[in-house]
DNA sequence: TGCTTCGGTTAGTGGCAACTTACCGTTCGT
DNA sequence: ACGAACGGTAAGTTGCCACTAACCGAAGCA
């Protein structure tokens, strides 16, 4: 999930689908300064988490952002986030008992 | 941002910092099977993106997670998900248009 | 003031992953 | 049925980054 996040032409990718709407992977490769295989290795690894979702139409795969991977992500997010703030609390806490 | 999450020993240093409280280097190399220098290293690219924070006690360098780069993370999740709801439902839109 | 502990930095190496080139199956058009 | 368009896969190369070993400075303790 974060590995699929990591790499910054998956990004790409994904920012490109998510601003430009869903699109053939054809249509990326002309957006994004990569080859095609390139593309189709990179949408394969976002499609494996879920963050990608595709829809054959012809001979063409149409591919679009999926909010399935995301779910994912944010329930960690959230957890990490409340667990930031609780030590943050504690070390407040702390600092105060000690001055 | 999201590339310190993309290395799966930062998660692990983070998963140790936010379950086991702050911590010096020197412990977390003893709980993260990496050497000390490697921590050290990690600990830089994590403080640079706002994820941990340090406090030197001594010669001892205490780090603990920090909520500056969750924020971050976090405003970029929720446009991501937001996209996402809105793509997904003009593809609803269309596909009963087109049934 | 040595001696030790702790930790950041540098130099060097190894492994992985991102990329391209080439190939092949599939589907549409004529 | 033939050719073209589209896209997934395999093989091979390269560049980057995570890691270790070695060195150095800083702060506590006798």
């Amino acid at each position: 999930m974060l590995d699929a996040l990591g790499d910054p032409t998956r990004r790409v990718i994904l920012e490109t689908l998510r601003t430009g709407g869903p699109c053939s992977v054809g249509g990326l490769a002309e957006r994004v300064p990569v080859s095609r295989p390139a593309i189709s290795q990179h949408l394969k690894v976002l499609g494996a988490v879920g963050l990608v979702q595709h829809e054959s139409r012809g001979t063409r795969n149409i591919y679009r952002v999926h909010q399935a991977g995301l779910g994912e992500l944010r329930s960690w997010l959230d957890q990490f986030w409340g667990d930031a703030l609780q030590a943050y609390a504690d070390h407040v806490q702390r600092t105060e008992e000690g001055k």
